[in-house]
RNA sequence: GUCUCCAUCGUCCAGUGGUUAGGACACAGCUCUUUCAAGGCUGCGACACGGGUUCAACUCCCGUUGGAGACGCCA
């Protein structure tokens, strides 16, 4: 049998950091089988469903390149469906037309709770009879379906828990068609693994107390129930349930601060699951074939923003420059900067520069801004240390030799520095320190030769020369 | 509150009866060096508790405590 695993989030917000692992999982799952992973957007909820959630679900899986064999799947097309087996269910005698209104149950509900009980539907409907329930039609009043739970226990195989079980007195009789005649979650997610062949039924596990009733409505359906494989919840840092309320939790807020799919999926993939041994960096290949649900942990696992930010900045190291080239682009336009006025090979250096210090994409930008721009203005302390009389004398020599050399390169100049500091005496910070404040206005930066190479012969000496005859000296 | 799930460094994972309990992030220090959010090295730091089972428990069982999730005509 081939597997058949299905990714089911629901279009009322941005895709959840939690669904995207989830998605992961389900997509490691198929791949590892040769089986097919299938989207279905889950939107029975009108109200709170729309199509631009539904796109940005889309571009969200897109952007992770989980790519999906079928669907999307949309459950609203097939309203009529669910609907189309309650005839099948009702001759069963395990569901019930309930004729309780919101207040009713409201009222009745507030009643055991006061008396500090669990609530559970009280059954006032199951044992209506025909002239009741006819009554009831003839009058139009409206109705829900709920299933019958009999006595007895609930249980089922969890790949990743093992057995989880529920005593069915525990297991209210819940709704399966609300009163406008539409299907609920937990009746249409039963009709469309069945209908669609799900194999592996792989979500989180803030599902489990679904699976109980779900395996009610396989009963009465007369159909084995998939497998079903309930992973561990991604926390925030205060261990709750990763939510809005946590801070970021949409995928492609991700994408838009820089960070690079790849390190992405290798980040969410390692909460709650190990290849095995001690590796943290995976390609999506080296997890499809290492993947299984053994190696899942039973424990919600903390997102921590700063591993990310680490195997992101490794990530970006490890790409090259002209894929990175591609990739900052939209982050320099952004900033103002457009690169592609610029000469690319020189693009290419400044990229390769500082791509071991860049922990976003969007930091490049930020990192490189002297290359592309003037110097706005020149670091405080960075000046007051730096731009002083004995440092500066040297400079201006240094100046004169810079001028004359030819070949501009990395090399050449670090020579240079180093024959001067040999040939004076001083410190090579003495020297390297105030250069790098002139040619970039700034205390930190990339390597000094490479960055004064990237810059150029004639630039270098016309900051240089700024510096050496501008008032910055009395400040 | 009821039910269910869970329990190894601050965090993420290894460890499946006998280990000096391992790696990574973070943190601290040292180092390299021309700076740095980089590199290298070192350090700090955990088996929640109590009973069993066993020659032997972090590992198995039970309980306690703690945490989380679910308790919708939401998904």
């Amino acid at each position: 049998m081939t597997v058949r695993v299905r990714i089911a989030p629901s279009p009322t917000g941005y895709l959840h950091v939690g669904t995207a692992r989830t998605a992961l999982y389900n997509f490691l799952f198929a791949r590892k089988n040769n089986g097919k992973f299938i989207l279905r957007i889950e939107d029975t909820d009108v109200e709170r469903s729309s199509k631009e959630m539904t796109d940005i679900i889309i571009e969200s899986l897109k952007w992770l390149k989980l790519e999906y064999d079928e669907g999307p799947f949309f459950q609203s097309d097939y309203f009529s469906h669910y609907i189309d087996h309650i005839p099948e269910l009702e001759k069963t005698g395990g569901i019930y037309r309930c004729f309780c209104t919101h207040e009713e149950l409201e009222e009745r509900k507030n009643k055991v709770i006061e008396q500090k009980k669990a609530w559970k539907y009280d059954r006032k409907c199951l044992n209506l009879s025909k002239e009741e329930i006819e009554k009831n039609l003839q009058e139009k009043k409206p109705y829900v379906w709920r299933v019958f739970i009999p006595e007895g226990k609930t249980y089922f195989d969890d790949l990743i828990h093992g057995r989880i079980e529920k005593d069915n007195s525990e297991i209210e009789d819940f709704i399966i068609v609300r009163s406008d005649n539409t299907p609920v979650y937990n009746f249409a997610v039963v009709i469309d693994d069945y209908r669609m062949e799900i194999t592996h039924v792989i979500r989180g596990d803030d599902h489990i107390s679904n699976t109980f009733k779900q395996i009610h409505i396989y009963r009465l359906l007369g159909v084995k129930p998939p497998e079903f494989a309930h992973l561990p919840l991604i926390l925030d840092e205060n261990k709750a349930k990763l939510s809005k309320r946590s801070g970021t939790v949409s995928v492609l807020a991700f994408r838009d601060m820089g960070v690079l799919p790849e390190a992405f999926v290798n980040f969410i993939a390692l909460i709650g699951w190990s290849p095995g041994d001690n590796r943290e960096i995976l390609t999506i290949d080296e997890m499809i074939e290492l993947f299984s649900f053994d190696r899942v942990a039973k424990k919600g696992g903390v997102f921590d923003y700063k591993k990310l930010e680490w195997m992101n900045s490794k990530y970006i190291t490890n790409s090259s420059d002209e894929k990175l080239y591609e990739l900052v682009k939209p982050f320099y336009k952004e900033y103002g900067i457009d690169i592609e006025k610029f000469d690319k090979e020189k693009v290419l250096k400044i990229i390769f520069s500082v791509k071991e210090k860049a922990r976003y994409l969007k930091d490049f930008p930020y990192l490189t801004e002297f290359f592309f721009n003037d110097i706005k203005e020149y670091d405080k302390k960075g000046v007051e240390k730096h731009f002083v009389e004995e440092k500066l004398k040297h400079l201006k020599v240094l100046k004169e030799e810079l001028k004359n050399l030819d070949d501009f390169s990395e090399h050449e100049i670090e020579r240079v520095f180093k024959n001067y500091v040999e040939k004076t005496g001083i410190k090579g910070g003495d020297i390297i320190h105030p250069t790098r404040v002139a040619l970039s206005g700034r205390t930190e930066g990339p390597s000094l030769f490479l960055m004064m190479e990237i810059l150029g012969k004639d630039e270098v000496l016309k900051r240089l020369t700024k510096v050496l005859e501008s008032d910055i000296l009395k400040i």
